[in-house]
Formats: structure tokens, sequence, C-alpha cells
DNA sequence: TCTGGGGTCCTAGGACCC
DNA sequence: TCTGGGGTCCTAGGACCC
């Protein structure tokens, strides 16, 4: 009898709050909320405790990285302006991101998944991928339940990650990546789910399509302005008829997702494609009347693609830049050159080449230099 | 949802080559 | 010189994800 595929999706509870409430444990149960610049530090007062900046009269561009749970019950959610989650959560604490910390405690968290599957797909800071296909008891059958042996190595993987690092994530059990990726959000947070193909109907398909990875704002408003709200009603869609509406390889693409299909085998080793740094202005900036800030932000944008080209032993060949106007359309320019850099000069000749292929006419609120075709050096 | 920063992948036209 | 077909590279934009 062939083995069962087995394939989690494990996914840190509200991650960056989640450390920052290791670090600041007076802040548990409270709204807060991670994002913004530097200038929030928590102040150390002399009794050990901290005062911490609210959202209360926030003025700037940044967006909410994370929210706590508690933050989240007052309609407060990743991505949302700062400004905006002000007007909606005054009173919640504000704490500025701290990139370094999280890193930390992701090596953390994967080398305590690894102690127990070690194959994993790195999908970023927060989330993996992982193969319990071969684990020892993986297939086991606990009672009559042919799941109960997989889900007490999931279940063993989450005491293995909290044992490391004090924090809690969601756990979803399927046959493949997409239906995975799903499950992990359905008993969110310290959750375990164990889904099967037969699970599908009654589980995946009263599920809204966005829920589906691959399916964003776009495809989503397409597809709900041809009536298609869940994935249920997307399964009971003519595959030929969705190819119609929404091209061959997407269409064909959009059917078998929502019949639960998807054979993609985990990526264990992944080379980056390209590196990039960008920046949004705190003020928008004109290429003429504000050109010598300008120049000094393009210069240091190609100093640090380049310090992390070499950081991290790469060079690219193509090297581009990214504007976006003070309107908010965006455009890019790029350049192949006849071989790879790493080095800021030529990283920073190159990026100007491009800049100079561009109306600067308008205002400019976000400015960025990247490299890609990379090589390994 | 007046909207940060770091990525990946796909599409499509034109250049260029065989 | 013309026609035809296929393949690859380059560039720009866009959708999507964390």
């Amino acid at each position: 009898m062939p083995a069962r595929r087995w394939i989690a999706h494990l996914d840190m509870d509200a991650f960056y709050a989640s450390v920052e409430l290791l670090r600041y444990p007076e802040l548990a149960g409270q709204p807060v909320v991670i994002g913004g610049g530097r200038r929030h530090q928590p102040v150390a007062l002399a009794d050990g405790t901290h005062r911490f900046a609210t959202l209360a009269g926030y003025a700037g561009r940044g967006v909410v990285t994370t929210a706590t749970y508690a933050a989240r019950d007052h309609g407060v959610h990743s991505g949302m302006g700062l400004m905006k989650a002000a007007l909606r959560a005054p009173q919640a604490v504000l704490l500025p991101t701290d990139f370094e910390a999280y890193r930390r405690y992701s090596r953390l968290f994967k080398a305590a998944v690894a102690e127990v599957a070690p194959l994993i797909e790195d999908r970023g800071i927060d989330e993996i991928f992982i193969d319990l296909t071969q684990v020892p008891g993986a297939q086991d059958s606990v009672g009559h339940d042919p799941t109960g042996g997989v889900r007490a190595v999931a279940q063993e993987i989450r005491n293995n990650v909290r044992r490391a690092t004090g924090l809690g994530c969601s756990i979803g059990v399927t046959p493949n990546k997409l239906l995975a990726k799903l499950a992990s959000e359905l008993d969110k947070p310290d959750g375990l789910t164990v889904l099967t193909a037969a699970d599908l109907a009654t589980r995946i398909w009263p599920l809204p399509v966005r829920r589906l990875n691959g399916i964003g704002p776009k495809a989503g408003a397409r597809l709900a302005a041809l009536g298609i709200a869940t994935i249920g009603e997307l399964a009971r869609c003519e595959r030929g008829w969705l190819v119609g509406q929404f091209g061959r390889a997407y269409g064909r693409w959009l059917h078998e997702a929502a019949h639960g299909i998807d054979d993609r085998p985990l990526a264990l080793h992944d080379e980056p494609v390209s590196m990039s740094r960008e920046t949004t202005f705190e003020r928008d900036l004109h290429a003429v009347r504000d050109r010598a800030e300008l120049t000094r932000i393009f210069t240091a944008l190609a100093e640090q693609v380049a310090t992390d080209l070499q950081r991290k032993g790469y060079a690219g060949r193509t090297i581009g830049i990214k504007l976006r106007f003070d309107d908010f359309k965006t455009v890019t320019r790029d350049l192949t050159l006849p071989a790879a850099v790493a080095d800021a000069a030529a990283i920073r000749e190159a990026a100007g080449r491009c800049l100079k292929r561009v109306d600067l006419s308008r205002r400019l609120r976000l400015l960025g230099v990247r490299a890609g075709s990379l090589v390994r050096l």
C-alpha cells in the first residue's frame, strides 16, 4: 500500500506581535500594533516597566505590519494605514518593527520543526510547508482513524515550536500545499486541522474564493462580478468556460484549485531571483526642486543593494529602478549589463541610466533599486 | 483598504537568430 | 530579396504573496 502524501502548512500566530509580547509581557491581552518607523521606541522606566506610544495622533505614511488579536477585534488588520488604524483603535500600543528579532525567532522555530520533520519549504519569515509523508508514525492509524498518526506528528511539531520559542502556531495537514495553506487558517490561532480529499465539499467549498492562495483582489472581483463567491461555486463552473473567461493557464488553474488538485512538490532549496531596496519618502519629492535629497537617497539605495548582494554572495546582471509618483502610478525601468555586478558604483551608474528614461515631471513618493538575473559569486 | 517593503511568476511585444 | 516558423533574450507592466 503506497504511503499517503501528507503536507503540512505551519503559520506562526500573529508572529511579530507575539515576539514583541515575549519582550513586553505587560502588553498581554492588549491591542498592540506593529508598524511605522523608528520613532515609537518604548521608553524603559525605573520600575522595570515601559512607557509605550499609542496610535492616537499618529501622523505619517506607515502601515500596520501585524496586529494582536485584541487589536484586530477593533477592525485593525495588516496592510492598513496607521492613520486609519488610529481612528479605529487610538488606545492601541504602537511598536516599531524589529526584523532582527523576528528573523532570530524565525530561525529558532524552523530549527525546532526540522528536529521532527526535516523536509521544509521556506515561505518567508513566519510560515513554512513541511512534508510529513515519511516522518515515522505519520502513516499510522489511531483506532479507526487513519489520520491519527499524522495528527500526533503535527502536535509534536507544535509542542517543539512552543518549547523552543514560547510562541504558538497553527498547522493544516492535507494531501497538498494548496489545501494545507487553507487548512492552517481554519482554526487560528493555536489550531490543528487535518483534512483529506473527502472533506473538500464540507470544509473547503463553503469558503470564499479569495481564501485560495492565488486569487487576489483582481481575480476575486472578477469572479464576484460573474456571481461566483465561494470555492464550491467555482468548482461547479466548467473548465472550458473558466478558460474562456480567464485564459488558458489561469482558467485551468482555477478549475483545479477549486477541486483541491495541486501536485506541486515542495521547493526545498531556493535560489534568490532578485534583491531590491525601496523607500517611500516622508513627503513627495520633485526631481528638480528636491534634486539633492533624491540623489542622496538614490545612491544610498544602490549601496544597500550592493551590500545585500555581497553579504549573500551574489551579483546581478540586470539592474532596475522603480518609481511611484504622487498619483500612485508605478513605473519600472531596467537594463541588462554585459556582465553581472555587485559593487555600489556600477549599480548606481546603471540605475542612473535607467532613471534617464523616465519622465520626471510629476512628484515622486517612492524610489527603488533592484538587481536581477542573479549569479552566485 | 488613499495604500510599506521585500519578493515571485506570468504575459506580451519587439529584436534577433537560425 | 521575399516568405514562414520557431526559439531566446530583453523590457515593462501587472497580479499576487508574506
